[in-house]
DNA sequence: CCCCAGGGTAGGG
DNA sequence: CCCTACCATGGG
């Protein structure tokens, strides 16, 4: 890790450029669902059991209530604070259309979130908007977490769900999604998927696993590898990347990014889903 | 009323 | 292999 911290009380001031680590851009660009923006440099939300509270400005990023042994053990893997987006994002700007969306969010980075609450949220993401994932994801967590501050409730575990039947989670508005939450759950109750195991196959094998759960298919199988296990070389096609893909690589994204292009997927994706809106 | 959302399944050709 | 109707729900 480049980046030096410091403490200041029971915070922790991690000193790194905005275009670097854009706190709001990276946890707010759908690849998580549990944050939430409170002002342009100030965001909160649960992730790894732990109330993450945080600001921002030019050159630094404060960690409310956070000890150096936390930052070390969780979030400076999170935000993937050892791979140099530098380089990246230099390789990447070879490109025009990744230039262009890279300099639209510079500070997006892949977080490397735990694999269970990943599968769990993208099999709820299928057909469905960001705003209603986050909402029945929240139902979800408030149903059956834990509560660690007030209002704040960590995201359930297997066994918080072993026992889960369709009309439990009816309230959270999944819809048909429902049958697929329940299949998955008991398909790693049972053991028939081992969850931790699939950090440790290659992709053919990781993805012949994920695809036996109802629900999971190509793209969201992609979106778990991804997201859940930085598989960087998946990238996920949904209606966003396909309309970038159409738009703008009439000939297939350029191969030559292949072993991460699941990053450069990150910076398309919110380019063409917000640059509307900015 | 319409269309769309970080798609997948089942069934038919 | 490919194609497509259908799938619940809420936001715009």
């Amino acid at each position: 890790m480049n980046y030096k911290i410091k403490t200041k009380g029971n915070d922790l001031i991690l000193q790194i450029p905005k275009t670097e680590l854009n706190i709001i851009d990276t946890l707010d660009c759908g690849q998580a669902f549990r944050f939430k923006a409170i002002d342009e440099n100030e965001i909160a939300g649960i992730a790894f059991n732990k109330y993450l509270h945080l600001t921002q400005n030019e050159s630094e990023i404060t960690f409310y209530n956070t000890t150096e042994t936390d930052f070390e053990n969780i979030w400076c893997e999170f935000f993937d604070l050892n791979t140099d987006y530098i380089k990246l994002k230099k390789d990447f700007s070879k490109d025009e259309v990744l230039k262009t969306a890279i300099e639209y969010a510079s500070g997006i980075r892949i977080l490397k979130q735990d694999s269970f609450e990943i599968l769990i949220s993208f099999i709820i993401s299928q057909n469905n908007n960001i705003k209603r994932i986050k909402t029945s994801i929240d139902k979800l967590c408030k149903l059956y977490g834990n509560e660690i501050a007030t209002d704040c409730y960590t995201f359930p575990t297997i066994e918080q769900l072993k026992d889960i039947q369709k009309a439990d989670i009816s309230e959270l508005g999944l819809g048909y999604r429902d049958d697929y939450i329940v299949d998955c759950v008991q398909k790693l109750v049972a053991k028939e998927i081992i969850i931790e195991d699939i950090a440790n196959m290659d992709l053919v094998d990781a993805k012949k696993e994920l695809l036996k759960i109802k629900g999971v298919g190509p793209k969201v199988c992609d979106c778990v590898l991804l997201f859940g296990f930085y598989k960087t070389e998946c990238f996920p096609i949904d209606t966003w990347i396909k309309k970038v893909l159409a738009e703008y690589y009439p000939n297939g994204f350029p191969t030559e990014y292949n072993d991460v292009s699941g990053i450069a997927q990150q910076y398309l994706f919110h380019y063409m889903r917000t640059k509307q809106n900015k």
